[in-house]
DNA sequence: GTGAATAGTATCGAGTCGATATTATTGCAA
DNA sequence: TTGCAATAATATCGACTCGATACTATTCAC
């Protein structure tokens, strides 16, 4: 079957580029609530969301960032307006973190840019079809969403009604619905 | 970064699809385990071997393959001839849990085959040199082996001068070395 | 035949993970 | 406005991963 071969591949792949984040001082969990943070917008940033977007729990991904937080990846911001919510923002230190690079990234580094390219579309199509075999939110960047309306500088929400920065409008947000 | 995002995805796929691993009283580290030892050869399916594959330790494999060996997925074999190995044996039990299928593999299956062909060998590219980066072994298929010999039935390993039944040439081999 | 390499395991500490329960806070409806 | 349900985060439990280290048994090479 290819549909084996393939989920073999995408695991193994996974796991080798993993076993790189032991010598950084993160695990895998870390390393991936990590890269979420840094490329997630300020509304999307708290343990609820990252859970959500890792398919994993509320209970599980506090752990994970409190542990991040200890280690100086991240700061605890929370929110005047709602109480309850935590955000975290992601430190110089955590930056430094996020762009480690393990085997894989060493592979894709000699793969020309055309070829890089289609791997990707085709990936993020798997993806878009795994994320909604698996029922979890699409998770896209501000920009194509639904309630994104262009302005000058950067844009507006139209959903939350708040103003955007320029670089703000190319992250990640869960309330992000395709437009 | 294109790099960047593809290495997000991958890992992003992976860490949906292992999701619906505790469905299956499996955790990542133990359905990967058992995904290889379906697929390798009677000479491959020992902790240290296993542990070479994933790119984990003897004594962390050690204790996943106890554990999967106590859920009844693998029985122990201890080898006559070397006393120190062990060798692991899937149960009906296991394959029956290594054919579970998660969001990933619904999603692969509404994508035609040719597209299939192309994602898996651009995959198995990406491996290859990932696993050139990571200093990994290569794990290729016995038949595809500098060793291997043809015969009418099955095959012969000119390395460890063994003979191999016909559907023994078409598993993983930790001493394959590509041809 | 002795010492080095090898195979497997036990143990330690930090952390993941699902499950469950608890505390704050917010929102809605009667 | 009070009251109750939903929500956000956290604590706790037990099984497990993971690297590191130490240990035993066995095999191999000189």
């Amino acid at each position: 079957m290819t549909t084996d071969r393939i989920r073999s591949l995408i695991n193994r792949l996974s796991r080798l580029d993993a076993g790189a984040d032991w010598e950084a001082d993160l695990n895998p969990a870390q390393r991936a609530a990590l890269d979420y943070l840094v490329r997630a917008n300020r509304f999307s940033r708290s343990p609820s969301v990252v859970a959500d977007y890792l398919g994993s729990t509320r209970g599980t991904v506090s752990q994970t960032l409190k542990s991040l937080a200890r280690k100086g990846y991240l700061v605890e911001e929370r929110s005047s307006a709602d109480k309850r919510s935590i955000s975290y923002r992601v430190t110089e230190a955590g930056l430094r973190e996020a762009a480690r690079t393990g085997p894989l990234a060493e592979a894709l580094a000699g793969i020309g840019e055309p070829d890089l390219l289609a791997l990707a579309n085709d990936l993020e199509g798997l993806l878009r079809r795994a994320v909604r075999a698996g029922g979890n939110k699409p998770f896209g960047i501000c920009r194509n969403c639904l309630h994104f309306r262009p302005r000058e500088e950067g844009g507006f929400c139209a959903l939350l009604s708040v103003a955007l920065e320029p670089d703000e409008t190319h992250r990640i947000c869960h309330e992000q619905e395709p437009a």
